[in-house]
DNA sequence: ACGGTTAAATCAATCGTTCGATTGACTGTT
DNA sequence: AACAGTCAATCGAACGATTGATTTAACCGT
């Protein structure tokens, strides 16, 4: 049988977001490929804008489920005490690396990574509510965590910037790809070039940690 | 005397395409902001199309001169057998100084920087041109000359995700500006911020950098 | 009067949204 | 069991607005 109307909607509707991006994809697009009535996204979401932002808000749980194990340990990791800096480093090398297969890995799916990452690189009228509810508790979680892995050598300020940065360093394997594809001749991202990606990623990380770790000693 | 009907166009339009996006732009906007008849567009441009590709084209043109004298340096350092891993380090740092001065400072005028970036996060369909024309050269410098300065140690391949990275720190802090400066609670990137911005850059890369030819020695 | 330039009017196309009407399943009353 | 009423769901049609582009006529300095 087929599916609710108001799943397809929201289904067709994520695809050809994924694909074109929301300016570019129109109301009558969705209804038709859905096999839906125009009139039924005013019906179910309110408008096209209410239509997007479910699909962006599903796309933020998803994540944050995802993510949620390893942010919990890192909320308590950062609370306690006793934890060492290793520990918070560990932690953040384990963040990272999540990070960069959910993005170019089948684990979330390859529309729901798009769509993120274009609201992300160019924010809308809905990017409000992606950046309080999933961006801003992430930021701060990297930020706190590379803090604690530097012995505070970094401050709130310092590890923020970082945090700008690594996120923009993962992104950019995702959202640059077809470029990067094309600059190395490479065929797609398998296995192999994701874990070349991440480790360099890991690898870079731990060099610039070190070098505050450094600056504390002396 | 006022200024000629072209030259107020392709301002207008620079001016609109940088606050509103390409697609969210229209060639009535341009033309009334402008003091422009609409068909003065297809008269001077061929097409809104062409028109964008003008700005964009003008641009690069304006990025390419400003970083002349230091590429062309690059170019003569990495033919030349003789030079050091260490000059060619200063002159990688010279350049992302540059870029980071060029992006975030008053050189480029914020404006060309926000249309640059908007068009490198989202390509459309004038996207090959710039990437032909600018991107992919000056990233190519790049990654040849950090592969000079780790001492051969980085092969093409990881020298160019390398750079990537790299692109990607540098842009995020102008690209995702109205979201860092809310979450530090910064008024606006002064020169302090830039030079704080630019030196954890360096500092960073530096450190890669090292970590890279430490494995040389080995 | 000629060629370069501008102006107003209009084109077909598409946009997001709204409308009234209809369907069919369910509910409570008779 | 038959009825009227309710409600979510869906439909076709049309709305007013806006899009990029074009046409036609007028302007103006030379």
């Amino acid at each position: 049988m087929a599916m609710d109307s108001k799943k397809r909607l929201f289904k067709t509707a994520r695809h050809l977001f994924a694909q074109k991006g929301y300016q570019a994809t129109s109301t009558r697009d969705i209804a038709e490929k859905a096999k839906v009535n125009i009139s039924s996204i005013t019906y179910y979401f309110g408008s096209k804008l209410g239509l997007y932002k479910a699909v962006l808000s599903d796309i933020a749980n998803r994540v944050k489920k995802e993510l949620n194990e390893k942010t919990n340990n890192a909320l308590n990791l950062l609370t306690d005490q006793e934890t060492s800096a290793d520990q918070a480093e560990e932690l953040l090398f384990e963040l990272i690396s999540d990070l960069c297969f959910l993005l170019c890995s089948k684990r979330l799916p390859n529309e729901d990574a798009i769509i993120f990452l274009h609201e992300y690189s160019a924010p809308g009228e809905a990017f409000e509510t992606l950046y309080q509810e999933l961006i801003s508790p992430v930021y701060n979680i990297f930020a706190a965590l590379m803090a604690k892995a530097t012995g505070g050598v970094l401050n709130y300020e310092d590890a923020t910037l970082f945090t700008f940065q690594l996120f923009a360093q993962m992104f950019v394997f995702k959202s640059r790809k077809q470029t990067i594809l094309q600059h190395l001749g490479w065929e797609e991202y398998g296995e192999n070039e994701i874990k070349k990606i991440s480790n360099m990623l890991l690898s870079h990380t731990h060099a610039i940690l070190t070098l505050y770790k450094k600056t504390n000693m002396e």
